[in-house]
RNA sequence: GCGGCUGUAGCUCAGCGGAUUAGAGCAUCGGUCUACGGAACCGAGGGUCGGGGGUUCGAAUCCCUCCAGCCGCACCA
């Protein structure tokens, strides 16, 4: 993988970026663009294993095509060298790098994460509730993952445009408007303003199935809907400005930056949607199948293996999500002019996308330019390995297990004597709840159905968000025990115990650490990332006495640690999780 | 049936383009320490990386195949 190829500004090169143009130009006098494959290794700080592939292609023996890249290799300034087994080159760097490198980190704000040189467009489309329904788990985890790709996105530089895809219309909105008249307005507005959702859509629904004439009128109710019937729309705000008040709530609980402009439903394509029609028909790729107006993309069959369509047009006349999701993708591409679209949905959805892309690109609306990915994520589970339910069967509140974990949380403080008023406390409690779940969530790879445990995810030790804000407050502590305010003055770095060695490399790191995640939109990569460089820091602070040591060495020892403090709390950042001062 | 995802220590998970003795965390056991925040640190035991084949000097990683679990496969989104 060509990690770090995006076009990014010279603010600072990192340590790796430094290493790797110098092995690119040796290895490239053996054979040109060969990939020196450089990482981190536990043999040494980095080791560069392409030799062994350049041998087999050159037809050499290992270990001379390794004397030759060595040969022509210019590290000396940066590491040491030295052939190992078979053929690898591990790399150890100089203290003189070390110092330089981390002098710069400590004056750049960014700590080495550069902006990019040529900032895109990206639009990601993620959380997506419906309309008068409850947020669940599987909203939790779209909401968490497209809000840390969308803060790693805008700290890059790029500019972001959210898109809350609100599923606010479709048939249900027949029952649930009459459902909304049979209760009386201000009845239905009290409902849903408690954010009862589940009770409201609950009630239409079984209104639906057991009573024939409620069904009728829900269904002339969807017909005046589409129909644009004046009172029929104003009673569907209702419902959609009531839930959305309520979606803002939860997004608030959250601490995610998803707004009320980001907002755009399925109902802002409604408009839209005779023209992807007229469009691909024009282009010949309808066929009418049934009635329905469908396109079939080459490459999907269905169960007997006979072409799979994309149905554009129901045989009623109506439209379905693969039309509203064509007009989206359309309206995207060409009026929002984007370079990126991230759609951050479930992975049964898969094959959906898949379609849709195609569908797209047959079109002529998604060119090939343009990124189109379905950053898909597998199911949060129950504690019995199943989806998770709650004990009577329904599905679970998002808020109620946020609010639960909040409790929890203000407990553990209370339990261990928080001086806090009782307002800090929740506050602190929120924050420590927040990083509780999210980071449960972002630290598995995305793909991977994960069990939700409060118990494991509050827990203090252990790989925690918790635990990594209890680092950073440590950090932080002994700053505030300091005379005077710090200064990050000029600190020599001789790093002369392997602690201050290890944690040093660390924090050279994030630059590759941040970059992996990002281009493989897989956030949890950078969880890892924070995560070895808590324990690193922990590992120095038994090993290295910071406040009783004296001189040079206290201020190389204070500046490692603002550094951690520092890294620890960006990287945090653009996970969406705070870093408490103190907790 | 076709397709997708998943299968790594008792449990929860990493393992990045193949690379040297497969790593964490929790739990267990044993240590450190009159704690710069013990919500810490150090160490130990524990795995034939779902099974089988193949490619290779070398495979958890690539290819094939089988097994198990979950999900998707035409008018709901």
């Amino acid at each position: 993988m060509k990690w770090l190829k995006s076009g990014r500004l010279d603010v600072m090169t990192s340590t790796y970026d430094l290493l790797a143009s110098r092995l690119q130009k040796a290895f490239d006098s053996v054979v040109p663009s060969a990939d020196p494959v450089l990482r981190p290794s536990d043999r040494s700080d980095y080791q560069a294993n392409g030799v062994m592939a350049l041998a087999k292609q050159v037809g050499k023996p290992p270990r001379e095509v390794a004397e030759l890249v060595v040969a022509a290799l210019d590290v000396a300034d940066i590491a040491t060298v030295e052939i190992a087994g078979p053929g690898f080159l591990n790399l150890n760097l100089t203290t003189q790098v070390f110092n330089t490198q981390l002098r710069e980190l400590s004056n750049d704000p960014r700590l080495g994460l550069e902006k990019s040189s040529a900032p895109k467009t990206v639009v990601i489309d993620y959380s997506a509730p419906n309309v008068a329904k409850e947020m669940h788990v599987g909203h939790l985890r779209s909401t968490v993952i497209g809000d840390a790709l969308a803060r790693m996105n805008r700290f890059v530089g790029n500019s972001v445009i959210a898109r809350n895809h609100i599923g606010d219309w479709g048939t249900p909105f027949g029952m649930l408007i009459e459902h909304l008249l049979d209760l009386g307005e201000d009845q239905a507005v009290a409902e849903l303003s408690i954010g009862d959702l589940d009770t409201f859509y609950k009630g239409a629904r079984e209104k639906f199935e057991a009573d024939d004439a409620f069904k009728q009128r829900s269904r002339l109710r969807v017909v005046a809907l589409q129909g644009g019937d004046k009172e029929t729309l104003r009673l569907w705000k209702i419902l959609v400005d009531q839930s959305v008040a309520y979606f803002a709530e939860v997004y608030q609980k959250l601490d995610v930056t998803l707004t009320p402009d980001d907002n755009v439903g399925e109902s802002f394509y409604n408009d839209m949607l005779d023209d992807v029609v007229k469009d691909l028909s024009a282009k010949g790729l309808i066929t009418d199948s049934d009635g329905a107006l469908c396109v079939f993309p080459p490459g999907f069959v269905n169960r007997d293996d006979e072409p799979l369509p994309m149905i554009v047009q129901k045989r009623d006349e109506g439209f379905g999500y693969a039309a509203t999701d064509l007009a989206a993708i359309r309206n995207r591409v060409s009026g929002l002019k984007a370079d990126e679209i991230l759609y951050v949905v479930g992975t049964p959805q898969a094959q959906h996308f898949d379609m849709l892309y195609a569908v797209a690109r047959m079109a002529g609306w998604l060119p090939e330019n343009v990124r189109c990915e379905h950053v898909s994520f597998g199911h949060v589970l129950g504690p019995d390995r199943k989806m998770f339910k709650s004990r009577s069967g329904g599905t679970v509140k998002l808020v109620g297990l946020l609010d639960e974990a909040i409790e929890r949380a203000d407990a553990a403080l209370v339990a261990r004597g928080s001086e806090l008023s009782d307002a800090d406390r929740t506050a602190l409690a929120t924050d420590i709840a927040r990083a509780a779940i999210k980071y449960t969530d972002l630290s598995t790879e995305r793909q991977r159905d994960y069990i939700f445990d409060l118990d494991r995810m509050l827990a203090f030790e252990g790989d925690t968000g918790p635990y990594l804000q209890y680092a950073h407050a440590r950090l932080r502590s002994i700053f505030r025990r300091l005379d005077a305010p710090y200064v990050p003055g000029e600190a020599t770095f001789a790093l002369e115990s392997p602690q201050e060695r290890q944690l040093a490399l660390g924090l050279l790191a994030l630059p590759e650490a941040f970059d992996v995640a990002f281009q493989t939109l897989q956030p949890h990569k950078l969880c890892t990332y924070l995560f070895d460089l808590a324990q690193r820091f922990t590992t120095f602070y038994e090993a290295c006495p910071v406040l009783s040591s004296e001189g040079a060495l206290r201020a190389e020892r204070l500046a490692l640690c603002e550094l951690t403090a520092r890294t620890l709390e960006l990287g945090l950042s653009l996970l969406g999780i705070a870093a408490p001062q103190q907790m």
